[in-house]
RNA sequence: CGGUUUGUAGCUCAGUAGGUAGAGCAGCUGACUCUUAAUCAGCGGGUCCAGGGUUCGAUCCCCUGCAAACCGACCA
C-alpha cells in the first residue's frame, strides 16, 4: 500500500512503529504472555480478596487514556471487559531513563493498541478499581484508527452504529460495541443448552452433508454448484431431513444435527442466504410428544439463559413456561376469521380468499391457499408460544396422515410473537403413501410451483427398509436466538450476515503507467491525483491543471520529487 | 424485484436558497502526579459515494450507477 492512499492518523501509526522499532521495542512480539487476570474476576474479587492481588498480569486492547503529566490513567479491554489502569511514570520507568513512559506510552501507543501490564490492583479516590501498573509490554501495535465510543452516566457518545460498517467489519463492532459480543455468547449458550438436554436423553448428534445431488426435506430454491470430478450438478442442502431419517431406518433412537442450511431466496430482516436450523428424529414418538418435548426444551433455554421464563422481546412480554396452548390450524382459521373451511375444495377455497382480500394465483393449491390465509389472518396474532397443530395434507408432503382425519397430517408449527419458530412431524413412514405424495409434488412443479419438492427414489428406498413410527422436529436457531436476545435482525445474531460485496475501483497496474513514460516515482502522485486508469488519465484535456495538480500534490506531501516539465506531462497522456 | 430514505474528516453529525466546507470526539504540539465523555492552549486533517448532464461555476439541482437502512413482494 503506498502512503499517499493512507490518512494522516495512519501515517502516525506507520511512524510510530518504526520508531518503536529503532527503540529496539518489537510490536509484535513472538512471546506468549502470562496472563494471570482477567479484568471482569478483578472488578469483582478484588475488595473481598486484597491479597491475592498484589500481583496480577493481565493483557488488552487500549480503548480510552487520561494523561496528566507524569501519571496517568488508562482504560484496556479484554475478553471479560474492561478495567482502568493507573500508570505512572516512576513506576515503570524506575531508572533515569524515561523513555518508556515519555515516548513510547505518551507517544507511541495508541488507542487499539494491545497491551501486557503487571502491577497490583487498588481503588482510586473517585472508588474506581484499577491496576496500578508497574510493568507495561507492547503486545500488538494497531494501524487503523478505531471508532471512539464513550460513556458517561449510561449514555452513550459517538456510538458506532453503521449497521453496514459494523456487519462488514464485524471485529470493530465487537470491539467498541460491548454488548455486541453478549448476544454471540447467548447464542453459544443456547445451543449448549439444547445439545445438553438431547444428549441426557441419549440422542445423537451427527453430521449429514451439505452437498446433496438432490436437495430435498423441503420447499425452497437451492443453490447450485457443480462438481468438476464427478461432473454433475450439486446443491447446497436446503434441509437435511431426509438424511437424518435415513439414520433412524438404519436404527438409531435419536439423531439430530445443528444444521447450516442454505436458501437461495430473498434477503430481508429475517432472511439470511445461510442459516442455523436444529433437527432431531426420536424413533417410536409421534407429534404429540413431540409437542411436549418441544415445550421442555424451549422452556429450559429460556431459564437457563435469563433463569426465567418471561423474556421482553421488543415491546412484547413473551413467557416461555409450558405447557403451551395448542390450537389446530383449521381451528385458528374460524377462529380468526369466521370461517369453517374444513371439507372445502380448492375452488371454495379461492373463494374464500377473495372474500378475505387474499391474493391468489392459479398454481396455488388447496395447502397454499389455507396456508396463505392461515400467515394473512392468523399467524400475527400468536405471540405467547402456541402450537398450531394438524396441517392439511397438501402443504406436509413428509408427514404422516392424521390418524383421525386423511385430509389432515399430524404436524404442528409452534408460533412464538407471531412468527414460526418451530416445525414438527409424526413422520411418514409408508414408503407408497410417500412415493404418492412426491409425485403429487411433481404435479405442483408441473403447474409452476417452483419450490414443490423433488423425487428422492433413494429416500423411499430406505422407507421401503421400514423406519420405526418416528417424530422429528426443526427448530431455527438464528430466530430463537433473535428471541431470547431481543434482536429485531438477523444480521445482529449472525457474526459475518451475508452482504453484498463491497465495490473495489478499478486499477490499472502502475506497468499501465510506466508504459505511457510516467516515471515510477510519480505513479502514486497520479493514483493521489484521483486516476487509478490509465484511461481516464488520457481522456484530460486540460494539461495544465493536471501539470499543477500533480506538482501540488509533490509539495504538500513533501515527498521532495523533481518536478517534471509541463511538457513532460503533456507528453504523457498526448500519444 | 418495487417504493422511501441515506451516503460530507478515522468516528458521530452539521452545512451550503449553486461560489470547492464546519463542530464534537479521535490525531498532532505543549501544560498538568488520583482522572474517568479528564481539563486547558494551539495546530493539522476532506476526489463532500462514483460517473454523466445543466451551469461561467455543482458537495448542493437533474439523470444513471454502486452501497446501506426501512417498508412491501418472496421465504424460514
Amino acid at each position: 500500500m503506498d502512503h499517499l492512499e493512507l490518512s494522516e492518523q495512519e501515517l502516525i501509526r506507520r511512524e510510530s512503529l518504526k520508531e518503536l522499532s529503532k527503540l529496539g521495542i518489537n510490536a509484535y512480539p513472538a512471546d506468549l504472555y502470562p496472563v494471570s487476570h482477567y479484568a471482569a474476576d478483578i472488578l469483582e474479587n478484588f475488595e473481598a480478596n486484597e491479597d491475592k492481588h498484589q500481583e496480577v498480569c493481565l493483557a488488552g486492547r487500549i480503548m480510552g487514556r487520561r494523561i496528566m503529566g507524569s501519571a496517568s490513567f488508562a482504560e484496556i479491554k479484554d475478553s471479560t471487559g474492561r478495567i482502568q489502569l493507573y500508570i505512572k511514570r516512576d513506576d515503570i520507568c524506575p531508572d533515569e531513563d524515561k523513555t518508556l513512559y515519555n515516548t513510547v506510552f505518551k507517544r507511541l501507543l495508541d488507542i487499539g493498541d494491545i497491551i501486557g501490564v503487571k502491577g497490583f490492583v487498588f481503588v482510586t479516590q473517585t472508588g474506581e478499581t484499577s491496576v496500578h501498573v508497574k510493568e507495561l509490554t507492547i503486545l500488538a501495535k494497531s494501524l487503523r484508527p478505531l471508532p471512539v465510543v464513550k460513556e458517561k452516566d449510561g449514555r452513550t457518545f459517538d456510538a458506532f452504529t453503521d449497521p453496514e460498517q459494523r456487519y462488514r467489519q464485524r471485529y470493530v463492532d465487537l470491539i467498541v460495541n460491548d454488548h455486541v459480543m453478549d448476544t454471540f455468547i447467548k447464542r453459544t449458550q443456547i445451543v449448549n443448552t439444547m445439545r445438553n438436554f438431547f444428549n441426557e436423553k441419549g440422542y445423537l448428534e451427527v453430521e449429514t452433508p451439505i452437498l446433496q445431488a438432490i436437495p430435498g426435506g423441503a420447499a425452497a430454491r437451492p443453490f447450485i454448484t457443480h462438481h468438476n470430478a464427478l461432473n454433475i450438478p450439486l446443491y447446497l442442502r436446503i434441509a437435511n431431513e431426509l438424511y437424518l431419517k435415513r439414520l433412524i431406518v438404519g436404527g438409531f433412537d435419536g439423531v439430530y444435527e445443528f444444521a447450516k442450511d442454505f436458501r437461495n431466496e430473498g434477503m430481508d430482516r429475517t432472511h439470511n442466504p445461510e442459516f442455523t436450523v436444529m433437527e432431531i428424529y426420536v424413533a417410536y414418538k409421534d407429534y404429540k410428544w413431540m409437542m411436549e418435548f418441544t415445550e421442555e426444551m424451549v422452556e429450559r433455554v429460556a431459564l437457563e439463559l435469563h433463569g426465567t421464563t418471561v423474556v421482553q422481546v421488543g415491546d412484547k412480554t413473551i413467557d416461555f413456561k409450558r405447557p403451551y396452548k395448542r390450537v389446530t390450524m383449521l381451528g385458528a382459521i374460524k377462529e380468526h376469521t369466521g370461517i369453517d373451511i374444513s371439507g372445502m375444495n380448492e375452488e371454495q377455497l379461492h373463494a374464500v380468499c377473495k372474500k378475505l382480500g387474499i391474493e391468489t394465483d392459479p398454481s396455488m393449491g388447496k395447502g397454499k391457499l389455507i396456508d396463505e390465509i392461515f400467515g394473512e389472518k392468523c399467524e400475527a396474532n400468536y405471540i405467547q408460544p402456541t402450537f398450531i397443530t394438524d396441517y392439511p395434507i397438501e402443504m406436509s408432503p413428509l408427514c404422516k396422515k392424521h390418524r383421525d382425519n386423511p385430509e389432515l397430517t399430524e404436524r404442528f408449527e409452534l408460533m412464538v410473537n407471531g412468527k414460526e419458530l418451530a416445525n414438527a412431524y409424526s413422520e411418514l413412514n409408508d414408503p407408497i403413501d410417500q412415493l404418492e405424495r412426491f409425485q403429487e409434488q411433481m404435479k405442483l412443479s408441473e403447474k409452476g410451483d417452483d419450490e414443490a419438492m423433488f423425487i428422492d427414489r433413494d429416500f423411499v428406498r430406505a422407507l421401503e427398509y421400514g423406519m420405526p413410527p418416528t417424530s422429528g422436529m426443526g427448530i431455527g436457531i438464528d430466530r430463537l436466538t433473535m428471541l431470547m436476545t431481543n434482536q429485531q435482525s438477523i444480521q445482529e445474531v449472525l457474526f459475518f450476515p451475508q452482504m453484498k460485496p463491497e465495490k473495489r475501483v478499478e486499477k490499472d497496474p502502475d506497468e499501465s503507467f510506466t508504459k505511457i513514460g510516467i516515471p515510477l516515482e510519480w505513479v502514486p502522485v497520479v493514483r493521489k491525483a484521483g486516476y487509478q486508469r490509465v484511461k481516464d488519465l488520457l481522456d484530460v484535456e486540460n494539461t495544465n491543471k493536471l501539470h499543477q495538480d500533480l506538482c501540488g500534490i509533490n509539495k504538500k506531501n513533501k515527498l521532495g520529487l523533481p518536478n517534471p516539465s509541463k511538457e513532460d506531462v503533456a507528453g504523457w497522456i498526448n500519444q
